[in-house]
DNA sequence: ATTAGCATGTTACCTTATAACGTTCGCGAC
DNA sequence: GTCGCGAACGTTATAAGGTAACATGCTAAT
């Protein structure tokens, strides 16, 4: 099971099954996938990549909806819950969920370069973490685990900079 | 090799370790351990528990340091650096290093109730991580590990509340 | 029709973090 | 000695991230 993110892939069913697994979820358990919900989803379902809450408040706001902070901060709360987005904690942002609806614990690759961000299952490192934690009587209940580096793009002395931002993990 | 944090131990020995690990290295290197890097570690060293830089820059004010968030973000730049103290992502707050001086990957326990935060070596999690993202051609150059749940103290029911902060994890 | 729950919006505010600039001190070059 | 330099410290000001509290509007149950 490769991360999703740094390669070459069908991005618009990255799109298209983050807004319809959030839309069956919801249906299912009668919450409201409302306007404000589902366009910060779709917002952060556009590329893979963190995106702070005020820059996608921005967005909220210039599309008619509320341009306060508690507006953002809510959508993202209630999209976090259900799984349907993570926050990064390293970055003070958030990303949209490639793997919505399955019970899973994340990992996440976070190019210092690009700033693309990949998403993985965490569950193996998870697990080595649990059996660590619970020797010292610790019990997990859940776990935050980044790795920051290069992409596979990045490493190629041919797009080292900056200027390759935005390019490809689209 | 357990988590330092939880369980009974040698606090002095933490507190005086992580203070000589500084000096020596510090001197070693030409590094200028100065007054308000040793403080700010010493306060740091306390005890087990995450501090946040205003909290600690209240402290370092009332000493007659600087009192404005320069001062002990610089500070805490300086210890972070050079390993002596870590950041905690999830509660953008600093604890001082149990394992300073060696070269080590840390991952942090946190315990939801007592606040108490134990450090423990994070290396087989470290080399899963690797292993899995470099099968995706990520390079992985360091990695936040973070784990959230119950500390053995307040799993038990005899201290589930928050009247049991503070006590035990010193 | 009334009430309760939930989502949205706003204002105001708090916490965390950094940019920019001036001063001081120690130290090697001259 | 003193000139110049780099490193550390201090300050002011401001950016960036996040929340509390309250008012309004919708819908669904009673
Ligand atoms: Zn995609
Ligand atoms: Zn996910
Ligand atoms: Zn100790
Ligand atoms: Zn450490």
């Amino acid at each position: 099971m490769k991360p999703v993110g740094f390669h070459q892939h069908d991005h618009e069913t990255c799109k298209s099954g983050g807004i319809t697994s959030a839309v069956d979820y919801c249906e299912t358990r009668g919450l409201q996938f409302t306007p404000v919900r589902r366009r910060t989803l779709e917002i952060l379902l556009h590329e893979h990549r963190a995106m702070g809450a005020y820059d996608l408040l921005e967005v909220l706001g210039r599309e008619g909806f509320g341009s306060q902070p508690p507006v953002v901060y809510r959508a993202l709360e209630f999209l976090v819950r259900h799984g349907f987005a993570h926050k990064i904690e390293r970055l003070n942002a958030f990303v949209g969920c490639v793997h919505p609806g399955a019970d899973h614990a994340p990992a996440f690759l976070i190019c210092r370069q690009c700033d693309a961000v990949a998403e993985t299952r965490a569950r193996p490192a998870m697990a080595l973490l649990g059996d660590l934690a619970g020797e010292a009587g610790f019990r997990v209940e859940r776990a935050v685990i980044e790795a920051e580096g290069l992409c596979p793009n990045c490493q190629e002395p041919a797009n080292p900079g900056p200027e390759s931002r935005g390019k490809d993990p689209k």
